[in-house]
RNA sequence: GGCCAAGUAGCUCAGUUGGUUAGAGUGCCGGCCUGUCACGCCGGAGGUCGAGGGUCCGAACCCCUUCUUGGUCGCCA
């Protein structure tokens, strides 16, 4: 059994020692992250959240502490007394090395097992055993440095916040399943039996009632649900900044978040973040990049070649362009020189995206090569060349299918030559932000045969575009804003309806007859008779914020307890079976898994 | 649900063409060592090669199935 605290009272932080606190005595406490022992004397280095001190002990020092400190092996967790002093060799790669403390008298708190993954930075265990063992996982300074700064990022949003005149509310965790949007969270009813609560996707539409309501300015960080498969930059469930505000135009929305990044960042990295954001429309980030999300730091822009091929004989392009798809293309400058292997290898990529090949032109010194040179007049490849801007040492890759298809191939190409040719990748230390806004107001779904929201369904439509509604709702733009980084989305919102009729008008193209809609958003519907005033809102992915922050690319890296791929905390081994009681009382029968 | 990759000592990995007793680094245990700081030196323990099945005289290695893990496409208003 460990010994006790009593008596004891920390001095200081471990990696707060300096010169100045020599001749002090100290009182530290923290875990053991190595020991040496050299016969006659022996290190411990000492480490807490702040960092490492170096104890010493001998047996000139204090025989009893010198001898029990033999004891002292890996993460045993220790309280020390003794006199701070110069070391006789000091080191100054550390804070902490220009001294030490002499240990004068040792107690052993708790002992610990040989932990099963080193406790240090740039660890390499894997994430399985990682997450198994969380609590030491986040004894590691690097994870111990995201949460922190994780905290202090908490800390500027909230200051912002009610400098900015917002109120802090919180909104229910058990409410109703809406459709539309992610899979549920789903909890049962002890109360109704059949009947479910679900964790919200989002606090959307309380937000909305709180508007209703006049709290015209609401913010909260709130936690969101969605069961959906994960990714490196997604869990299901996440942290939002959530916020709404009345009496706005988008232009408002826009402006008071730009304010709150450039503080975000200006506190947190010291970074200046110029103001106003840029801002392009959905169709021209599409067009020029080929994403909805477009990574500004570099150029690669895709080329409408459609026009530039019109009269070809070429099966793959007069094909295209006779069942009305696309073709478009990029230019990567200097890859010329790409082998054979590594053409084939992006053609796998793009093959990925539901491109059913990709058409390459290298413009090498000796001369053009392609796979479809023999199939085009040199007038038409001179004019594809010139088209895409094409010189001496690039490669032109070219994706010929329905627009969705050549968008997600091509952007997704671009950002893989970015990363391949070192544009963007772990050492570029750019931040640049882009508003992307006008998303179209709906999509067609195939699945569902109908179309669904782009946003979301209480989206208002770009005015103008509002004729368009029963005729053509594809061409509807509406009043949203996603605030890109990077390549990243890390919030977006929308001005949102506040008008009840033109809210049902929406259901309705949305293949909702009036009586669903009550159904579902009836609670809404009816809150907009009463005077709602105009608003709108954006809510931030706070962790993906702070996985720019904190510079990481995996989100598991800024939540203390993250799940893995397959939604299972592998601490706790959550989800799990519960007792026949348990579901009884919830009047629910689990079905047999059909093998 | 699809695709790609991985699974060998506590941890990170190597393991040739299928061939003797499966290795390395690190960690761990023991011994020596008074200025280390990834201490050093000497010695030692430690393996269901993810699991099951098959081929073979013989399987960590080849085949099939399955499980686990990571990434990704679909999905994520």
């Amino acid at each position: 059994m460990g010994e006790s605290i009593k008596g004891l009272k920390r001095s200081k932080y471990c990696g707060e020692f300096r010169d100045s606190d020599v001749g002090n005595k100290a009182t530290v406490m923290g875990w053991v992250q190595r020991r040496r022992n050299l016969g006659g004397l022996i290190f411990v280095d000492l480490r807490d959240r702040t960092g490492i001190v170096q104890i010493v002990f001998g047996e000139a020092i204090d025989k009893e502490a010198y001898e029990k400190a033999h004891q002292i092996r890996s993460e045993y967790c220790l309280a020390v007394t003794g006199n701070v002093v110069l070391r006789e060799s000091p080191n100054p790669e550390m804070p902490t090395g220009l001294i030490e403390i002499k240990g004068g008298s040792l107690r052993i708190l708790s002992e610990s097992e040989t932990p099963p993954i080193y406790i240090k930075e740039n660890l390499d265990a894997s994430e399985q055993i990682r997450l198994k063992y969380r609590y030491l996982d986040l004894r590691r300074p690097d994870i111990q440095r995201n949460l922190m700064i994780r905290s202090r990022a908490y800390k500027v949003v909230r200051d912002f916040m009610y400098e900015n005149g917002f109120l802090e509310i919180e909104t229910p965790m058990l409410t109703k399943s809406t459709p539309e949007g992610a899979r549920d969270y789903l909890v049962p009813s002890r109360n109704f039996k059949g009947k479910f609560y679900a964790l919200p996707q989002s606090p959307q539409l309380f937000k909305q009632l709180l508007m209703v309501s006049g709290y015209d300015r609401y913010f909260q960080i709130v936690k969101c649900f969605r069961d959906e498969d994960l990714r490196a930059n997604r869990q299901p469930e996440f942290t939002q900044v959530d916020m709404e505000l009345s009496f706005v135009e988008m232009e408002d929305v826009m402006e008071v978040n730009e304010r709150l990044i450039k503080r975000l960042f200006k506190e947190i990295k010291g970074i200046d973040v110029e103001i106003p954001i840029q801002r392009i429309t959905y169709k021209e980030a599409m067009e020029r990049f080929g994403s909805d999300k477009p990574d500004m730091r570099f150029g690669m822009e895709l080329t409408n070649i459609k026009d530039t091929v019109k009269g070809t004989e070429f099966r793959v392009f007069k094909d295209a362009i006779n069942e009305g798809k696309d073709i478009r293309g990029i230019n990567a400058k200097g890859c010329a020189s790409f082998g054979r292997k590594e053409i084939d290898r992006l053609g796998e990529f793009v093959k990925t995206y539901g491109a059913k090949g990709l058409v390459w032109i290298a413009i090498k010194e000796d001369g053009i090569k392609s796979p479809i040179s023999k199939y085009l007049t040199n007038e038409e490849m001179d004019a594809i060349i010139k088209k895409m801007g094409g010189e001496k040492g690039d490669l032109l890759l070219i994706v010929a299918d329905k627009p969705k298809i050549v968008f997600a191939s091509l952007g997704a190409l671009r950002i893989e030559l970015g990363k391949k040719l070192n544009l963007i990748g772990p050492d570029n230390k750019e931040f640049k932000f882009v508003w992307v806004v006008e998303f179209p107001m709906f999509t067609y779904d195939e699945e569902e045969g109908r179309y669904v929201a782009e946003h979301h369904p209480f989206t208002m439509p770009v005015e103008e575009d509002i004729k368009f509604l029963e005729t053509e709702p594809w061409k509807v733009r509406s009043e949203t804003y996603d605030i890109v980084l990077n390549g990243e989305e890390i919030g977006g919102g929308s001005i949102r309806i506040h008008d009840t009729k033109l809210q049902e008008e929406m259901f309705k193209v949305m293949g909702f007859t009036q009586e669903e809609a009550w159904k579902k958003f009836g609670f809404l519907l009816e809150a907009f008779k009463f005077g709602p005033p105009p608003h709108g809102g954006l809510a931030y992915g706070f962790d993906r914020l702070v996985m720019f922050l904190a510079g990481t690319d995996n989100i598991k890296d800024v939540i203390a307890f993250p799940k893995n791929q397959n939604a299972v905390c592998l601490l706790t081994d959550a989800p799990n079976v519960v007792d026949e009681d348990q579901l009884n009382e919830l009047g629910i029968g689990v079905l047999k898994d059909k093998k």
